[in-house]
DNA sequence: CGCCTGCATTGAACTGTGTTCACTGAGGAA
DNA sequence: TTCCTCAGTGAACACAGTTCAATGCAGGCG
């Protein structure tokens, strides 16, 4: 029936899920997934196509998750450049509090590029545009070309800190992932930083 | 024999780097290394632990390589600004010559992390002082404290920005890698910029 | 009611890969 | 010559993702 099929499909997402933020993806096991659920390997792969696109279900609940939070701390600042610093940070708490979930986002590689849902671009940019327009307020004199790179640049940073402390390859070193945050995140505001909660 | 035994290790190094710059990561198959050097997989193992040991000493190789590269482009600039623009240019166009290799060095988790080899955490210290150095030499004002988190912030942009970029998740939308890495230098190096070679 | 057909479900089997370990044989010592 | 040692071997094991022939159930038909 397709009542079951689609409840079934949520159910393994939603295992995978806390597979996934318990164990990382490596802990992803199809078996695993499938006996939770209480249906065969066979079944789940009528669900999806193969682990892949069960990683990228998961995926897109993230994204979704992440985007909810992100546009709130968007909309509840009243200045461009609060608005900034809250969504980075909101962004950076959640690296923190879903370290797995995360980095699922950019570990896994697809097997086929082809496969990669629309979805998952359109909601990308959907989350990249939250930072844009907040970029955009705070620089109204700088083309749009400019602001795009700014953005870009900003995110970019951003990604590459989180990124760096969650593989351990930043803060064994005894400087905190929020202060470099900071630091770099003041460079496109231009005001100074302020403690972060 | 010893010297046969530090020839295959040798061996199976190149051979394994090789692979990984062509295929990538999970283009390496102890098989493959193992009949390619002419011996059986007994023997690799007899040379490396398990794979992740292989897989590390391509990745210390690839440090060793970069270091080199950034140690150049430092010493050859004469001043502060000039040489972080050359270091972090080496670097960006290290990651487009060499994607696989250098996407290696940060997509594989070691199983054991205690296995981490020290030598690795102090290529990739030394790494870090060739830049950290340029940014005292920018900002001879700023603390030590400062100056860590300033490195660190650029270091990590830089990072972000040319794994965003090789992962493709970057410039499928018309802003290209070095423009965008270059509006994050500038940040950092307050001067205006200039064409990438 | 019994039979048939279509289709979701099953799980054994296949494939590929890391890893192990009992065996082998070459080389040196006695 | 005989024995010992140990590096080298590769068959075998463990464990995953994935497939597919067989199963059985639900619903329609006579």
């Amino acid at each position: 029936m397709q009542q079951r099929h689609a409840n079934l499909r949520k159910l393994a997402i939603s295992t995978a899920e806390s597979r996934i933020a318990e164990c990382g993806i490596q802990g992803l096991k199809a078996r695993f997934v499938a006996k939770e659920i209480g249906c065969s390997v066979g079944t789940l792969y009528n669900l999806f196509k193969n682990i892949d696109f069960l990683i990228f279900a998961v995926n897109l609940k993230t994204l979704s998750a992440l985007e909810t939070l992100l546009k709130h701390a968007s909309t509840s600042s009243t200045t461009g450049a609060q608005a900034l610093r809250s969504i980075t940070n909101t962004y950076i708490n959640f690296t923190l509090s879903n370290p797995n979930l995360w980095l699922t986002l950019f570990e896994h590689q697809f097997t086929n590029p082809d496969d990669t849902p629309q979805d998952y671009y359109q909601l990308r940019i959907n989350l990249f545009h939250i930072l844009e327009a907040q970029v955009t307020d705070i620089h109204p004199n700088l083309s749009a070309h400019d602001i795009a790179l700014e953005s870009r640049a900003l995110w970019a940073g951003v990604h590459g800190i989180c990124m760096l402390n969650i593989t351990n390859k930043l803060d064994d070193d005894g400087y905190t992932l929020n202060d470099i945050a900071t630091t770099l995140i003041s460079k496109f505001v231009g005001e100074r930083k302020e403690a972060t909660p």
